[in-house]
RNA sequence: GCUGCUAUAGUGUAGUCCGGCCAAUCAUGCCGGCCUUUCACGCCGGCGACUGGGGUUCGAAUCCCCAUAGCAGCACCA
C-alpha cells in the first residue's frame, strides 16, 4: 500500500456523524448505486452514492452499480464511461457491476410470467383516454382479456409489431386505491427511436419493473434512494407481492438543492449546447468533475454527504460545510505561496539586497522554502496599497513605507523589526521579485483575477496550493502564457 | 384537484420511536480575543433554534388534533 495511502487512513478522522442503523443488516448487506447514464455524476448522485457506500462498509457485504440504461432517449454513450471515472473518483467500493441493457432477455422473461400470474395486461387505450379512466377509477377495456390474449399482445409488442404509443403493459393494481399515481402503472413501452447505443429492441421495460425485478434477482437486502422514490417504492410493492418476492428495507431521504448552481443533467446539458458552459466541469455546474476540478476532494464530499445523513427533510446543501471539510483536507497538504493580484509595481529605496527563505509550509518546515530574491523593484497586490496603509511588512522580508498613490507609489526600506511592524499594526503582505513571476490567472465563480505568481507554482500542476492571504486553489494548467488556476475557497 | 412525506439556530445535524436527565447536541457561519512573519491553521469566549394554535399530562421539542409552509408523486423518465 501506498505511504500516502497508510497516512491518509491513519489520520484522525474528523468526527463525522454516525449514521443511524439499518434494520436487518446486521448479517451483511447488498446495496446498490443506480445511476442514469444520461451524464457525469453530480452531487446529487454522490449523496445516495456515498450513502449506500458507507453502509456497506459499515455492515459488510456487495455493493453493487446498476447501469440503469432502459431508456434510449435518456442514455449519453459517452456516460458510461463518465459515470465511471466519478465513481473511481469519489472512491466507492463497487463489488459488482451490472448494465440493465444486457438483460432485457430476463425483463422479457419475467414480464411474460407477471401476465401469467394476472399481475399485469397490455393496453391499447389512448394515453389520455387511460388517464380520465385512471382518476375516475374505471377499469379500461383491455384490461378484461385472457391471459392467452395478452401473451400474445406481449410477444406481438417484442417483435416490433406495435408503433409507439399504441401498446403497454400495465401492472394490475388496484383502480380504487386513493393515491392514483398507484393506478395500473405501466411496466414495458414500445419504442421504435432514438437506437439503444447497446443493443436492439423495440419492448422497452420501464423502470419500475426493472427495477424491482433487478433488486430481487440481484438480491439487493437494502435500498437508500431520495423521497421522489417514495411513490415508486410503493409500486414496486406491487410486482413483488405478484412473485411473492421479499423487498428491500427502504430508506427514502428528503430533497436537496444547491445553492448558485444547477443540478439537473438535462439543463447542464442544454447549458453546454448553447455555449453558456464550457463543458461537464465548468466550475457553475454541480458536477463532481467540476468541483474536482476546483479542488474539492473525494473525502470532503463524502463527509459532508455523510454529514447530512439520511433525514427525510428537504435541504438545501450549503457550499460552506462542504469547503469546510475540504479545507480540514486540503490545509495541511497545500504548499503555500504568493501570488499578487493586479499587481503594482513598486521601488524600494534605501534596502540591501536580499534572499527571503519563504517557507512551503508553515506547519512542516521539512519541505522547504522558495527562496525570494530582492533586488531592488517589487509587486504588490494594487488592493492593499488603496488601503492608506504607510508601514508595511513584505512577509518573510522587511518593513516597508510607503509613499505616493495611484501609479506612483514608492517606498522606502524601514527596518527588519517584525516586532516594531507588529508594533504599529501593520498588515503582513505578499510581494514578488519584480521580472522573476508568472502570469496567473485565478478562475473564480465571480469572474478572474489576474496577477503574478511565484515560478514555484508551474511544479504544482494539478495540485491544491494556498496563496497566501488569497485562499487556495488548485492549478488547472501550467502554459508557456502562464499558469490558470481555479480558486478552492479561502 | 387527489395521494403521500417533512417541519430544531443563517446552513447542516443530534434529540422525537420508549414524554421528565433538553432553560435543547455537535459542526459550519458570524462576532470578539489569543497564537502566528498569510486575512490560513490552531486555541478560548460569545451570538443564534424546537413553524403556529389547541389538547392529553404533575410534566411535551418529544404523544394527539387542526392550521400553515415546503417538497414529492399522479409520464409509454430514472
Amino acid at each position: 500500500m501506498a505511504p500516502e495511502l497508510v497516512e491518509e487512513m491513519s489520520r484522525p478522522r474528523e468526527q463525522v456523524r454516525v449514521l443511524p442503523a439499518l434494520e436487518k443488516a446486521e448479517k451483511g448487506v447488498v446495496m446498490r448505486f443506480a445511476p442514469n447514464p444520461s451524464g457525469p455524476l453530480h452531487l446529487g448522485h454522490a449523496r445516495a452514492a456515498v450513502l449506500n457506500d458507507a453502509y456497506v462498509l459499515r455492515y459488510g457485504g456487495r455493493y453493487v452499480l446498476r447501469i440503469e440504461d432502459t431508456d434510449p432517449k435518456r442514455v449519453d454513450p459517452l456516460a458510461y464511461d463518465m459515470v465511471r471515472e466519478d465513481i473511481e473518483w469519489l472512491g466507492l467500493a463497487i463489488s459488482d457491476i451490472v448494465y440493465q441493457s444486457d438483460r432485457f432477455d430476463l425483463y422479457y422473461r419475467y414480464g411474460r410470467e407477471l401476465i401469467e400470474r394476472g399481475g399485469a395486461y397490455v393496453c391499447t387505450c389512448d394515453n389520455e383516454r387511460f388517464r380520465e379512466m385512471k382518476l375516475a377509477r374505471k377499469a379500461c377495456p383491455c384490461r378484461g382479456r385472457s391471459i392467452e390474449e395478452d401473451l400474445a399482445a406481449f410477444e406481438k409488442m417484442r417483435a416490433g409489431e406495435y408503433e409507439e404509443g399504441d401498446a403497454t403493459l400495465r401492472v394490475r393494481t388496484d383502480l380504487d386505491h386513493p393515491d392514483p399515481a398507484m393506478r395500473d402503472y405501466p411496466a414495458f413501452r414500445i419504442l421504435k427511436s432514438p437506437p439503444h447505443p447497446r443493443m436492439d429492441a423495440f419492448l422497452y421495460p420501464l423502470m419500475n419493473f426493472s427495477v424491482a425485478v433487478d433488486d430481487h434477482l440481484l438480491g439487493i437486502t437494502h435500498v437508500i434512494r431520495g423521497k421522489d422514490h417514495i411513490a415508486n417504492t410503493r409500486r414496486q410493492r406491487y410486482i413483488f407481492d405478484y412473485f411473492g418476492w421479499e423487498p428491500p428495507v427502504y430508506r427514502h431521504y428528503g430533497r436537496m438543492g444547491i445553492e448558485g448552481v444547477v443540478l439537473s443533467t438535462s439543463q447542464m446539458r442544454a447549458g453546454i449546447a448553447a455555449g453558456e458552459y464550457q463543458g461537464w466541469d465548468d466550475i457553475r455546474i454541480g458536477t463532481l468533475r467540476a468541483i474536482a476540478r476546483r479542488g474539492i476532494t473525494p473525502e470532503a464530499v463524502r463527509e459532508a454527504v455523510l454529514d447530512i445523513g439520511i433525514g427525510e427533510t428537504d435541504i438545501s446543501f450549503s457550499w460552506e460545510n462542504l469547503f469546510a471539510r475540504n479545507k480540514a483536507v486540503v490545509d495541511p497538504v497545500a504548499n503555500r505561496y504568493f501570488f499578487v493580484p493586479d499587481p503594482v509595481l513598486v521601488r524600494v529605496k534605501g534596502a540591501p539586497d536580499h534572499v527571503a527563505h519563504a517557507l512551503l509550509h508553515p506547519a512542516h518546515p521539512e519541505r522547504g522554502t522558495r527562496d525570494l530574491h530582492f533586488t531592488g523593484q517589487i509587486l504588490l497586490p494594487r488592493e492593499d496599497m488603496e488601503k492608506g496603509r504607510v508601514m508595511i511588512r513584505l512577509k518573510d522580508l522587511f518593513n516597508i513605507e510607503i509613499s505616493g498613490e495611484g501609479e506612483d507609489i514608492s517606498a522606502r526600506f524601514a527596518g527588519e523589526s517584525l516586532a516594531e511592524a507588529r508594533a504599529q499594526k501593520a498588515p503582513i503582505i505578499q510581494w514578488l521579485p519584480e521580472g522573476t513571476g508568472i502570469p496567473c490567472t485565478l478562475v473564480t465563480p465571480n469572474g478572474n483575477r489576474t496577477g503574478i505568481c511565484e515560478p514555484g507554482v508551474a511544479r504544482e500542476k494539478g495540485a491544491v496550493v494556498q496563496f497566501e492571504r488569497v485562499g487556495f486553489a488548485r492549478i488547472d494548467a501550467v502554459t508557456p502564457e502562464g499558469i490558470i488556476a481555479y480558486f478552492t475557497h479561502r
